[in-house]
DNA sequence: AAGTGGTCTAGACCACGGT
DNA sequence: CCGTGGTCTAGACCACTTG
């Protein structure tokens, strides 16, 4: 496979526009792509095939082709070429926040009640959530986040006490568990589990709902470098809390 | 504002293992902005300060400032100067996938029943919603989608006929709404708005649930350029369906 | 050995914003 | 006016893959 390298009237598709020169190749590469000229898994010309073709130096060449790259446009491998990326197919993305910057660019107050903060003896299902041994100390934390007195989220967490050792001796009315944490552990990744359930009968007591009120469910695990800092378990009311998502689309 | 130049012993962040300098100056430069010698607004040395203190050339400065701006580190205003960011906060982010490839990635059988596909007269607020001229004609489809026999997607779909003309005459067994939608109309935008909402009884007929379990139920708006493709309302039961989600960070 | 992308340089010209 | 970032070039050396 591989297929052969696209034979360009590349130039034709430059526009003359006012622009710098590496967007305007960057931009005739996206219309070839676009148009279906150059299909995925094809090859792209090389460098220097574009550096005559277009009359350009390689270095603007070599930028438009490595932004294109990065834009997951293009894959490009040292010592064989450049290739047309697969489509990356349909996949849109939503961006979860932290709470309390949510609610103050919504202009509202956020304040949040603390239910729980306290050292436990992992459970085995604690432990392996956290990465350390059955047994060991945990932290766990309950805490209410309330925009505007309305209860909107219920976060329930575990802390690993290797990683944050502090984490009882902190105030969680001026700073957020999260944001604690972020800042003594940066976080390198992470994960989400999204589902829609319905509230226990403590949940509800503490969000003051009603029991057939369904929720949204976020669990979160957060790692720094290779260890594990924490669990969350973030159950946001479905009448008063949505999740909000933009994407922007290249094919 | 804008603070004050970082008089930066950023010579001394620089490691000295065998990477691409331009590398190695974004991680010293991250490495400042993390261990908060250099704080958000703060002024960033100059290109040209940095290419003396480095003794790197400009090009190579440059290409480490401009990709750590475009990773939301910094922000370069011409003729002004170069800051560090506001802290992004923590925002991370969640994948929405196409329904159909998401099951065939499970190794699954994928399959749908089509219960509606049809030309109606847009009410006010249909129309609103795909931005046309209420009482002209759209395009509604209602499709379940199965996972190896069980129901996981209610797909209830308006569809633009301006954009569409001949969406009711696919045949959605083979292919998707959506994918059928993005090929002849490629998504430049979108917005997802994510809950949990419990069924009405219809949904639950349709996707064989107990009326007290509680879905996700994701609103897609997609456009085109200037115009709006399609409205979806997915609707997910809870028990079956979850959304996953992976992110990495940089503070 | 030839072709590819990956990086780096020294120097140049420009557009912009503040003085 | 000056200093800033934004871009572009011609040429160079390297590491990697393939024949």
């Amino acid at each position: 496979m591989a297929g052969q390298t696209a034979i360009s009237q590349l130039s034709a598709a430059m526009s003359d526009q006012p622009a710098p020169i590496y967007q305007r190749v960057k931009q005739a590469i996206v219309s070839q792509i676009a148009e279906g000229v150059w299909k995925p898994n094809q090859r792209v010309p090389s460098e220097s095939e574009l550096v005559n073709e277009l009359g350009v130096s390689r270095m603007t060449i070599n930028r438009a082709l490595r932004e294109l790259t990065s834009e997951g446009y293009l894959i490009r491998m040292q010592g064989v070429g450049t290739f047309v990326a697969e489509s990356k197919g349909y996949t849109a993305m939503l961006e979860v926040h932290n709470i309390a910057e949510e609610i103050a660019q919504r202009g509202h107050r956020h304040s949040c009640k603390v239910i729980e903060l306290r050292e436990i003896k992992a459970d085995p299902e604690q432990a392996s959530l956290l990465g350390i041994i059955s047994g060991n100390p945990a932290f766990h934390s309950v805490i209410v986040h309330y925009e505007n007195e309305l209860p909107v989220q219920l976060e329930d967490r575990l802390v690993n006490p290797q990683v944050a050792p502090d984490y009882l001796q902190q105030d969680y009315h001026s700073q957020t568990p999260y944001t604690y944490l972020m800042r003594v552990a940066p976080l390198t990744a992470g994960e989400h589990i999204v589902e829609a359930v319905l509230p226990d009968r403590q949940q509800c007591k503490l969000l003051s709902l009603e029991s057939d009120e369904p929720c949204l469910l976020i669990r979160r695990q957060t790692w720094s470098e290779a260890k594990i800092v924490t669990c969350a378990r973030l159950l946001y009311p479905g009448s008063r809390y949505k999740l909000l998502g933009k994407f922007k689309g290249h094919g």
